[in-house]
DNA sequence: CGCTATTCCTTGCGACCTCAACAATTGTAG
DNA sequence: CTACAATTGTTGAGGTCGCAAGGAATAGCG
């Protein structure tokens, strides 16, 4: 049984000029951008990804969360997850240990250290979303840009999970 | 000698709830419309990677590259681009030929069998990136989202050239 | 209660990327 | 002309991620 292809489109609505230009910078902004904040943790021995848990666990009570939250919080993957946090716990900025309610359920657990360096790394990385993207815009965009894109997110939030 | 941290910021502009909704939905947007994309050429067999090389290559005179020009403009590492090539070329969408001018290059050709297939693909992606993007937004958000997005691209592109 | 279905985390595997090292070729200075 | 430097593409090593499979524990239904 070959593969079945998408039936072929008849008449394409191109982009127009102002279309293009404002999806060509969409596209290079999105990719500068992750590499400029990438720079901003690095100094701190951390990649976005591990800021991510990071801040994820310290705003939670106790500062631990169950793996599977934290994953579905940070849309990984159960495995990608388990790895990632292998990194962080031999940095020591991160601790498993086993709950006591579920015994299925391993806990993530912001140590000291991990609180530490991310009390000292945080105002960097919210630096760097001000200088990088933030700051470059007058009020106006920035409103603008938060109406837009809740509007785009929660449409493809409902069409993600209409369809499976 | 110890790795220098940078040094503690006193006073971190913290980001004002508007601030925030636009910084939040933006990271949401990227991660959901990545993966709405990537789906719309899945069923061609073909990754958004792949994608935009038969893109570059049908963009260029007898359809074919050299390979560091062709890594330059994906932003993509010479090996990144070597190894992508390889799926490429096992799928006879695209072929690799020594360049007659200089012996060191290797030009990247589009065959037939790859233009066919972005020739198909292309209006989905298109029709995705309106479906996803463009046409959740009226004129003035996409005139807008070009415009800041033109204006941050160039900021960052500046202090990236700028600062190694 | 007992059996089945579900949830949760980990591991093997493959895909994809970068960096460092390398060989081949070309450019350039003396 | 020769020797050294720069460019180009590939390969090996290492890292991250997702999918599929599997073991352990819990939840739910008869």
């Amino acid at each position: 049984m070959a593969p079945e292809l998408p039936q072929t489109i008849d008449q394409p609505r191109w982009l127009d000029p102002v279309e293009m230009q404002a999806w060509r910078a969409y596209v290079d902004t999105v990719y500068a951008l992750q590499h400029a904040l990438e720079a901003d943790v690095a100094p701190f021995g951390l990649t976005m990804g591990d800021y991510e848990v990071l801040v994820r666990l310290s705003e939670q009570s106790e500062r631990q969360q169950r793996m599977c939250d934290l994953a579905a919080e940070l849309r990984l993957s159960p495995s990608g997850l388990t790895r990632r946090l292998d990194g962080l716990v031999r940095a020591g900025l991160v601790s498993r240990e086993p709950s006591p309610d579920d015994r299925r359920v391993m806990l993530a657990v912001l140590t000291d250290a991990g609180y530490d360096l991310l009390v000292r790394a945080a105002p960097h990385h919210v630096e760097g979303v001000r200088r990088h993207l933030i700051d470059q815009l007058d009020r106006r965009e920035v409103e603008a840009l938060a109406s837009a894109f809740t509007k785009v997110r929660d449409g493809l939030l409902a069409s993600q999970t209409q369809q499976p």
